[in-house]
DNA sequence: GTCTATATCTCGATAGAC
DNA sequence: GTCTATCGAGATATAGAC
């Protein structure tokens, strides 16, 4: 209930972002939802519209990469677990009304030639979730630059993923990347 | 220089989409790179800028569509023509300065929740590069189901892949995804 | 079919009262 | 810090001359 109003504003922001992308999305909108009065925004964000788009990206980003030890952790093995996370991606998109899928992704495709600020947003974003799932995976004994690639490739196949499931309203997609991942990691880690 | 002024609208459209996405691009920019009066847009697609974006969509599927074949026709076997596809994929798009990657999945993500018409027409795209997809990889020998989860696959890890490139221009993420999706294809087609 | 002018609306942003 | 009123620019769409 004590929201303060920057926090309720970002908050907003992300979910409408992740729904209709950044240049779908308009400030009126978001102090709407935000039950905010309109001069907040640019009182809290001087930097108006793009600043308050780079902390949304960054804040979401840095949210969504808990979700990774999270559903790994209690996994028996890597396997599992990558199988686990693509299920339960799914899942959450599903009862979601299709909309909770990867919050940055819409806004990443945006501004990624428009806007260079937003853009560097994304892109830290990205090697962030990267950096982490290399890590992941590396302890569980991969080779440095095996684990790099694998990791890579399961962040371009659960946001591909996201794609294909919001414009199919199926989960068919998650389920085939997350195959495609877990085989692949299988295969890696007998050859240890 | 005898393009019919529909022609140029559609053509500029894809393009402006492709940097821009649907809710960034208007219709002023529009008429102004096709060199068509203003009034011409709402003559040749009276269901105005949801309708232009339908037929844009749908012809831009159709048109790289067309590089499946193109591509993994001339290739000496599967695996070698899945990693030509991104090994291609990642300098066509390296080489327009990161721009030129998926015509339509910045707009799929776009109006994923906001427009039933063009959710519909981002899907029947990806619905027929899968199936398109499932044939070519079926023919090499691979039972119905393998094979339209490696389809799935592929374009998952390619779109995905794009995402990421386009935010950290680097081509990483197309090596990366391919070359999941090449060394699980290995591995498929060595079970026959 | 081509093209111009304009209507109506909403955008991001600002100024300034409180 | 909160909130309102408003600006100028841009959006989509329409009317109607040619």
């Amino acid at each position: 209930m004590a929201t303060p109003t920057r926090e309720r504003i970002l908050g907003t922001t992300t979910e409408l972002f992740r729904r209709q992308g950044y240049n779908g999305t308009g400030i009126k909108q978001i102090v709407a939802g935000a039950k905010a009065p309109f001069g907040s925004v640019y009182h809290h964000f001087p930097g108006g519209k793009e600043q308050l788009g780079a902390e949304v990206i960054r804040a979401s980003g840095a949210m969504y990469a808990l979700l990774l030890p999270a559903v790994f952790g209690p996994a028996p093995d890597l396997v599992s677990g990558a199988r686990a996370f693509f299920r339960l991606a799914g899942e959450h998109l599903e009862a979601s009304g299709w909309v909770d899928a990867c919050p940055i992704a819409t806004v990443a495709l945006e501004v990624a030639s428009t806007s260079e600020p937003l853009r560097e947003a994304t892109r830290d974003v990205f090697d962030a979730w990267v950096a982490d799932g290399t890590a992941l995976l590396a302890e569980g004994g991969l080779a440095e630059d095996v684990a790099r690639r694998l990791a890579i490739g399961m962040v371009c196949a659960l946001e591909g993923a996201f794609v294909l499931a919001r414009a199919g309203r199926t989960t068919e997609p998650l389920q085939a990347a997350g195959e495609l991942v877990a085989a692949q990691l299988e295969v890696e880690l007998s050859r240890l």
